[in-house]
DNA sequence: GAATTTCGTTGGTTGCGCCAATGTTTATGG
DNA sequence: CCATAAACATTGGCGCAACCAACGAAATTC
């Protein structure tokens, strides 16, 4: 038979940490489809986003902006350099960095990306009003600015 | 001087799914904070919840009620028969299935991790008032309702 | 000038969430 | 009734995010 749609276990559908996940889970599955098109990931997206609001910066800064480990932006510079949205230059005035620069397909990349996440946001936000996303955007922020910096 | 404390590009800090992969995050680290102590993951708590509220099961019935794979199932269950909070025993009726039964001991660790979990429960929503966790609770719940099953 | 810090880089690890394939056992339907 | 299909446990794999340690080179600080 089997009809019955296999309950989930009370404790955990009301588990707020639980139900956090399922829906950064369902995001995630929303945004990875979304970049899958350009072929990108969420990473890559953190940092043109860093690129184009803060213009050039080094991959220590990129790390410092996006939360992302320095080891990994390395990876993800290498990714992006390779595809022509962004250029790593050693700096002159600070031989230990790469400045790191938007290029203008790097630009036309991100507002494209805009778009697509903007979608993406839509899908995963569908079953809320437009005040109620406000309501949880704000409590969302109020409990991630609460814990800031990781560790 | 780096007295400035880098700032987060506004595209990232507002964007729903960045935000609620952070809170995610941090809803991570505390959870598996308190599970370290008994040396468990969410995984077993997930099963332990799993077993204690419908009872003994085959692992494929685990999985359904938990959103875990088979796969993962095993070593789970493995990992939890070891440390004798459950036992698997092959199902008579069904000689496909292993029946998975929770111990007393079982029980008595869920219990401990029910009082764990709360305790990074309130540490995750430390900066919400009482109703507005109701709030976040019940619009969380919507948006994980409206995705439903995985695919 | 020596010690410390910063930076890029390499090379890991872990957890979660997946998927494919295999052998076994049960159910199905022709 | 037998062949085919489905369900089950298991193995082994993958990708991604998020980390950590260590290293040489370069800059800063003491």
């Amino acid at each position: 038979m089997e009809r019955a749609e296999d309950p989930i276990p009370h404790r955990l559908r009301v588990l707020p940490s639980r139900l956090v996940n399922q829906v950064a889970t369902s995001a995630n599955r929303l945004v990875d489809q979304a970049l899958a098109g350009p072929g990108l990931r969420r990473y890559h997206y953190s940092l043109l986003a860093a690129l184009e609001e803060f213009g050039p910066a080094s991959q220590a800064a990129l790390g410092r902006r996006t939360g992302i480990d320095r080891s990994d932006i390395v990876a993800t510079v290498n990714e992006l350099a390779e595809r022509g949205l962004v250029e790593r230059s050693p700096d002159p005035d600070d031989r230990r960095r790469n400045v790191i620069t938007v290029t203008p397909a790097g630009v036309r990349q991100l507002a494209e990306l805009d778009r697509l996440l903007s979608g993406a946001q839509d899908e995963l936000l569908a079953a809320l009003t437009r005040a109620e996303r406000e309501q949880l955007i704000g409590l969302l922020t109020r409990v991630a600015d609460h814990h800031g910096a990781p560790q």
